[in-house]
DNA sequence: CTTTGAATTGAACAATTGTTCAGATAGGCA
DNA sequence: TGCCTATCTGAACAATTGTTCAATTCAAAG
């Protein structure tokens, strides 16, 4: 019978992709064992099997969950006048929301290629859906010659694959602040399409 | 006592590496077996002990060779008299080099995580000095004002991460031939450093 | 207190892992 | 021809894998 208040799995759930995120980020997802997971939230593994019916789902879950809340994110910005101040916003946005969670990105990123292949169209489905999203912006700005692209769609995995390779190298508290970061990326990407 | 004409390990050897690029490319370091490897190659597991020492070992020289080709590469490029002429060249023979190794390209960029800390330093090194070709080109052409650049490291970074991201979705026969994928980047590529 | 049901343990499972090695094979040199 | 050495097989190894499940714990409701 479902409580209304917070009963232990819901609480041990979130743990249990937390943990996996983290070591599945450091290690891989076939490198991390179920006994890993269980160790990193105090648990032993057959107690995961509460949480996920098996290995796949946890890691397609995990996928999934990320690309969900990255595309509600993106859908909740307020939605600028001009494409210039929406590619601004979107390259802002993407630097700030993939810093924040770089664990999550790197699964996200990483693993495609252990998803089964139902799964992996699933995923593949939202990561377009994000993409979408900046390819509109740059589509929008081309039509009213703000922007000079020499190809649409060349333009928004370029983009999307210079602003994702932050995670790479940033470090908190290093040479520079995360918002030096994105105004050095949003100049460099506002030039890249002739704004 | 080493002869002189190809040995039958002077042809296995290679066939090892190659069978391994492919299938870790495919599933990932982790998740391939040694007798995988072994299957592909068309011998037993126990042979592949001939080759390598270990699977780690094997894994760090596959990275190791790729990152040495690549910079004894580019080191072998006819250098440019000015620093846009010497971007566009680094930009172009990135891309097609790139694309020309996929698999390769792919395991030495995801299986960083599986070497062992020694190893992993080393494959550090063979990629910075890689990265400090592109760095010395942006800078001296920051030098020469030909380039307006905010940020000599970040753009470093930002165009290695857009170029290589071409591997991501690059299909030959697609809708766009190499050599113009070649020239829409550099386009963006010049524009966005101001040249 | 007792009852109930969810949450968890801990042992067990068949399968698979990287690696070793004694023995078989085979191809070129004497 | 016979020998030698590089090459390889095939079986074996201890360890570890994802997953299952009967038994146990525990917290809250009656």
């Amino acid at each position: 019978m479902a409580r209304k208040t917070g009963s232990h799995a819901d609480i041990t759930g979130p743990l249990v992709r937390q943990a996996a995120i983290k070591l599945i980020a450091r290690h891989g997802f076939a490198a991390v064992t179920m006994r890993q997971i269980a160790a990193e939230v105090g648990i032993q593994a057959g107690a995961l099997y509460l949480y996920t019916p098996d290995k796949q789902t946890l890691l397609f879950d995990l996928m999934f969950e990320h690309l969900e809340d990255l595309n509600n994110a993106i859908l909740t910005e307020p939605v600028l006048k001009t494409p210039v101040e929406r590619l601004e916003a979107f390259c802002k946005f993407h630097i700030r929301y993939h810093l924040k969670r770089p664990a999550s990105v790197f699964v996200a990123n990483m693993e495609l290629r252990n998803l089964e292949p139902d799964n992996f169209v699933l995923i593949e489905e939202k990561r377009h859906q994000y993409e979408a999203c900046l390819a509109s912006i740059l589509e929008a700005g081309q039509m009213a010659k703000d922007f000079k692209i020499p190809d649409c769609k060349l333009a928004t995995m370029a983009i999307i694959a210079m602003l994702t390779g932050v995670n790479t190298w940033y470090q908190e508290g290093g040479r520079l602040s995360q918002e030096r970061v994105e105004r050095i990326y949003w100049n460099m990407v506002r030039r890249a399409v002739g704004a």
